[in-house]
DNA sequence: GCCGTTTTCGGCCCGACTGTTTTCAGTCG
C-alpha cells in the first residue's frame, strides 16, 4: 500500500469522524497524521517493521497501529466499520463549495442525500430550502456550486494562473488608493497547483479598492464583498480573494494569507513563548490561562521584521510549509535559495528535428537572449516515433549541425555553446534506445520514460536504476512522468532511485514545464541531503518554452535548493566537467 | 488522537463572511 493511499485513508477517516460529530481535535489529529505522511520521505514499510511509525511527528500510538495494519493487510477494520455507516457517495459532497460535515450530515439524515446527484435533485425539488439552517439562497448556491464543480476542477496549475495573477498584482499596485499589494496564499508559496488566488493590499480606502477589484473586466461573479474581503470568480473559473487592510497591518496580513496553515500554527506557538498572540492584524499580549508575561510588543514594518521579532531569519514564502524551515530560521541555518538569474544554461530542449517547433538556431538564439551561456539540445530518440524521434543517422546529422553552429559562435567571438544531447527513451526492460557507442558521441544524455507507465513499482524502480548505472547517462528526465491534474506519476521508489543517483553521480532533472514540475519539490530536500545534483530543464518545445525556467526555479526553491545544488548554475568552462564526470570516473 | 519546561490531564489558531437567524452556526482559509 502506497504512502499516498495510506494518507488518503487517514483523510477519509477524518471526514467520517466529522460526519459522526466527533471531537474536532481527534479529527484534526487524523488530518495532521495524513499530512505528516505526505511529507514523510522515509520508507514507511521499513518504519512499520521496526515499530518506528510513532516517531513521525503527528503520528501517535493509535494512528501508528492503524498504519501498520494498512501496510500489513492492505485494509483497516476501523475504517471499514466507519465507512459502513454512510453511503459511499457522501464523500463527494465534501467537494461542493459551501458544504461541510455539519450540513452534509443534516442533508443525509433529514433528506437521505447521499451523493451530488441526490443533492441536485433535492435542491431542485425545494426540499433543501426547507431544512432548518438552510434556505432559498443556500439551495441556490449549492446548485451553482454543483455546476461550478462540473465545469472546473477544483485546482489550477500554477502555470495556468501565474500570468493573470501577476497582472492583478500590477494593477493593484498601480491603483492610487493602494499603498502595498502582493499575491499571497499557495500562489505566493509557488505550489505546483493552486485552488484559488489570494491577494493582499493595504489602503486607506478599502471600499474603493474593493469596488475596483470586484469590477475588473474579467470578473464574471462576485462571490463575497465585505469591508475587508472581496472574493470574485474570473472567466475560466478561478476564484480570487482580496484582503484589504491598513498599511500598518500589511505585514501581518500578508504573512497570514501567505500561509501555509501549518507554518502559521507553528509560528503562533513561537509568539506565545514570548507572551504574544498573533493574528492577521497585529501582535498583542497573549491572554488566557497560562499565558506568559508579554515581552514588549515589537514595531513591525515588513515580514522580515516580523520574523526577526520572533528570533528568526526571514523565511522565503516558498519554504513556508512547516517542513523544518522554522527550526532552520531560528538556528540561522536557512539555505541561500537559488534565484532565476543564477542559471547559466539549461538542458533538455527540443527542436524541429523531433517534435519541437523551432530550429536549432532559433532555440540557441532564444537562450542567448535570456542571457544564458549554453543550451543543451535533447531531441527524442527513435522509439518515440509519435514524437518524431531521431534514429542514429539523424542524430549524427544534428550533431554535425551543432558543431557547425558552435564553430560559428567561436569564429564570431560569441561566448555561447550548444551541447549535443538526446532525450533517450528508457525501454520497458531498462535498456536504452541507443547503444553505448552512439551515446558516447554526445556531450550529454538525458533519459526519460515515455511508455510502459503501468509497471509494478519494483520493476519500474529497477528499470530506472538500470539506466542510472549506465556511465553515459548524465541525467534522468521528468522522473515520475506525472502530468499535473491529468495523470499521476508512475509507481516508483523515489528514495531508492535517489540513492542510485547519488552513488553514480547521476543528475536528476527538475522538469520546469508547468505541466510536469517533476521531480516534485517534496523530494528535493532529501535529494540534496543525499548529495544528488539537480538540473533545471524547461523541456522547451518552442522558444517561448524557455521562460518556463521560472517555474523550475520556483520549485527548486520550494525544495530548499541552492545554486550549489543545481548544475546549470555553473558557467561555461565548468559545466563540461560535470557533464563528463560519470564517464571520467568509470574510465570511459 | 497527539503532545509535554503547563508532562499522564487538559489544551489543541482564530477571524471574516454568509445566510439564517434575532444571537449564531457553518464554512473557509
Amino acid at each position: 500500500m502506497t504512502k499516498e493511499a495510506i494518507a488518503e485513508t487517514l483523510e477519509s477517516i477524518a471526514r467520517l469522524l466529522d460526519l459522526k460529530g466527533e471531537n474536532p481535535f481527534k479529527i484534526r489529529a487524523y488530518q495532521q497524521a495524513a499530512r505528516a505522511l505526505e511529507l514523510h520521505t522515509g520508507d514507511l514499510e521499513d518504519a512499520a517493521a521496526k515499530g518506528e511509525l510513532g516517531e513521525i511527528e503527528g503520528v501517535g500510538k493509535s494512528v501508528a497501529e492503524k498504519i501498520a495494519e494498512l501496510i500489513q493487510t492492505g485494509k483497516l477494520a476501523y475504517f471499514e466499520e466507519l465507512k459502513s455507516g454512510f453511503p459511499p457517495g457522501l464523500f463527494e459532497l465534501f467537494g461542493i463549495n459551501g458544504l461541510g460535515a455539519k450540513k452534509i450530515k443534516a442533508l443525509y439524515e433529514k433528506l437521505g442525500v447521499g451523493s451530488i446527484a441526490d443533492l441536485e435533485v433535492a435542491c431542485r425539488e425545494g426540499k433543501v430550502a426547507e431544512l432548518p439552517g438552510f434556505g432559498d439562497k443556500t439551495a441556490h448556491k449549492l446548485l451553482g456550486a454543483i455546476a461550478q464543480r462540473q465545469a472546473n476542477a477544483a485546482f489550477h496549475r500554477l502555470g495556468d494562473v501565474a500570468g493573470v495573477a501577476q497582472r492583478m498584482v500590477e494593477e493593484l499596485r498601480a491603483h492610487p488608493a493602494v499603498v502595498r499589494a502582493s499575491e499571497g496564499g499557495s500562489l505566493r508559496r509557488r505550489k505546483e497547483v493552486v485552488r484559488d488566488l489570494d491577494f493582499v493590499a493595504s489602503t486607506k480606502d478599502p471600499a474603493v479598492v474593493g469596488e475596483f477589484f470586484a469590477h475588473r473586466p474579467d470578473v464574471v461573479e462576485v462571490i463575497a464583498q465585505g469591508p475587508t474581503k472581496v472574493a470574485v470568480r474570473l472567466e475560466g473559473g478561478v476564484q480570487c480573494d482580496l484582503r484589504l487592510v491598513a498599511d500598518a497591518e500589511y505585514p501581518y496580513a500578508l504573512h497570514h494569507f501567505t500561509g501555509s496553515r501549518e507554518h502559521h500554527i507553528a509560528l503562533r506557538n513561537r509568539a506565545l513563548e514570548r507572551g504574544w498572540s498573533i493574528n492577521e492584524y497585529r501582535f498583542s499580549a497573549a491572554t488566557g490561562e497560562g499565558a506568559r508575561p508579554a515581552q514588549p510588543l515589537p514595531d513591525i514594518h515588513d515580514e522580515a521584521e516580523l520574523y526577526r521579532a520572533l528570533g528568526m531569519d526571514y523565511i522565503p514564502p516558498e519554504l513556508r510549509e512547516n517542513t523544518g524551515e522554522i527550526e532552520a530560521a531560528a538556528a540561522h541555518k536557512l539555505p541561500d535559495l537559488i534565484e532565476l538569474d543564477n542559471l547559466r544554461g539549461t538542458f533538455h530542449c527540443h527542436t524541429n528535428a523531433s517534435d519541437g517547433h523551432n530550429t536549432l538556431e532559433e532555440m540557441a538564439e532564444a537562450a542567448r537572449e535570456l542571457g544564458l551561456q549554453y543550451l543543451g539540445i535533447g531531441d527524442h530518440s527513435k522509439s518515440s516515433f509519435q514524437a518524431n524521434g531521431q534514429d542514429e543517422r539523424r542524430l549524427a546529422e544534428q550533431g554535425e549541425a551543432i558543431r557547425a553552429l558552435n564553430a560559428r559562435y567561436e569564429a564570431e567571438g560569441t561566448r555561447f555553446r550548444v551541447f549535443a544531447g538526446v532525450e533517450c527513451d528508457l525501454l520497458k526492460d531498462g535498456a536504452l534506445d541507443f547503444s553505448d557507442e552512439v551515446l558516447a558521441g554526445l556531450d550529454y544524455v538525458v533519459v526519460s520514460v515515455h511508455g510502459s507507465f503501468s509497471l509494478p513499482e519494483a520493476e519500474m524502480t529497477r528499470r530506472l536504476i538500470r539506466a542510472i548505472e549506465n556511465p553515459y547517462v548524465t541525467m534522468m528526465g521528468h522522473l515520475t512522468g506525472r502530468l499535473l491534474l491529468e495523470r499521476a506519476g508512475y509507481a516508483l521508489d523515489v528514495p531508492a532511485v535517489l540513492d542510485a543517483a547519488a552513488a553514480t553521480g547521476t543528475i536528476i532533472e527538475l522538469n520546469a514545464s508547468p505541466w510536469r514540475l517533476d521531480m516534485d519539490w517534496r523530494w528535493w530536500h532529501l535529494a540534496q541531503e543525499k548529495g544528488v545534483k539537480c538540473a533545471i530543464n524547461p523541456d522547451a518545445h518552442r522558444t517561448e518554452g524557455l521562460q518556463d525556467l521560472w517555474f523550475g526555479v520556483a520549485q527548486a526553491r520550494k525544495g530548499w535548493l541552492t545554486r550549489g545544488d543545481v548544475v546549470n548554475c555553473l558557467p561555461l568552462g565548468k559545466i563540461e566537467t560535470v557533464l563528463g564526470a560519470k564517464r571520467t570516473a568509470l574510465g570511459k
